[in-house]
DNA sequence: TTTCTTCTTTGACCTAGATCAAGCAAATGA
DNA sequence: TCATTTGCTTGATCTAGGTCAAAGAAGAAA
């Protein structure tokens, strides 16, 4: 059963009791976490193909809003459950999951601890290129960036601002070009990876 | 089968391919992910029960290093990964560490995105006392603190001396009290929850 | 006991990024 | 079409936390 949500919606509220575990269908939703005062950090992504729901846990500890619209597909927590206990290889599959997930929310870790406004900005916007490298195969040049410098700001633990200049930090020095202000093309790869500060090994796991 | 590190020892190499799979039986190890150039920010602490392994995976993409001297029990990897096949239960038992840790993580990345280096101090400590009443209950005042103040930093994305700054600053305002530098009590909790940023709700899940 | 060595504290100073404040551009809607 | 709202950029300034430097403390070793 298919659900749909506009730009800005709430999805699901931190703490709410979780009827559905779902998979994105169609656009990009995130999950942040807010303190007292209102600053808030997102903890994680969801893009196309990527699920949502736990098993055996009936609330989550952060909500769940839509980046931009964002169709999902839904299905019951219950029969959801059967079929965990029941399918060893689906069981198999969700640890899978969360061990990916577990993956790159430690590389967010030493993102956020560790790295240079600069070095967030291209190690974003990296992640931005391997991603659409994923689900549009060949070489595009357009790269769609679906969120707004806020989001952005939200989801690298900086202000608008600093985002705003990092980005045009990149753009002057000749290593990211902007059409419209929602997508953009790639000059240079290895300048834009040696902004990073990642290990130039790669670091992937096989 | 047993193995003993000494404190400052790494039990595994990032890249390095993993035998078996372990849990600590005694001490303290740190995940923890490096850049280029050196800076270091810990991805995890694994405690006494903790388990260290990823059924399907025989690399990981940290370092792990023994923070005091540790001891594992440690098993075949091969045949974990059978029983892992052929037990329901434990798969099930393994997403569920898997989702704890990445629930952990989240908490850590709102920690390091957004939190004032007071804020993290507080924070850490919180979590040494929750921790330290799970392993010893009953109201034992004397709460250790089994890293440097350098692991520390690495842990909360700040250098040691604001570290140092900051624990002084906690015993400054009669939130906690030192005996040596290895062991601490908490003189005002709630003092010390306001300090951390959190929500005043607890914000844990059943 | 004295001497290393490894931690920790403290002070002085600096800087990356936050904050505050306009102004501009591009959607949205009447 | 013009008005309004919502993003985005850019500049000026401020500050939390980093950096650099030096001097205690507390073990450990001799």
């Amino acid at each position: 059963m298919y659900r749909t949500y506009k730009a800005g919606d709430t999805i699901i509220w931190r703490g709410e009791p979780l009827e559905y575990v779902a998979s994105i269908v169609f656009g990009v939703a995130a999950l942040s976490k807010t303190l007292e005062d209102g600053r808030t950090q997102m903890v994680g992504l969801m893009l196309p193909s990527d699920f949502i729901g736990r098993p055996g846990r009936t609330k989550i500890d952060f909500d769940v809003t839509a980046t931009t619209d964002v169709t999902m597909c839904c299905f019951e927590r219950a029969s959801f459950e059967v079929l965990v206990k029941e399918t060893p290889r689906v069981a198999q599959r969700l640890v899978e999951l969360a061990l990916d997930e577990l993956d790159a929310a430690r590389d967010w870790m030493l993102l956020l601890g560790r790295k240079t406004a600069r070095e967030k900005i291209a190690t974003f916007i990296e992640m931005m290129v391997r991603r659409s490298k994923l689900s549009e195969p060949g070489p595009s040049p357009k790269i769609p960036l679906p969120m707004t410098r806020e989001q952005i700001a939200n989801y690298l633990g900086l202000t608008l601002e600093t985002v705003s200049r990092q980005i045009n930090g990149l753009k002057k020095d000749g290593i990211i070009k902007f059409e419209d202000r929602r997508s953009f093309e790639i000059i240079d790869l290895p300048a834009l990876h040696d902004a990073t500060g990642d290990d130039s090994d790669g670091g992937f796991i096989s």
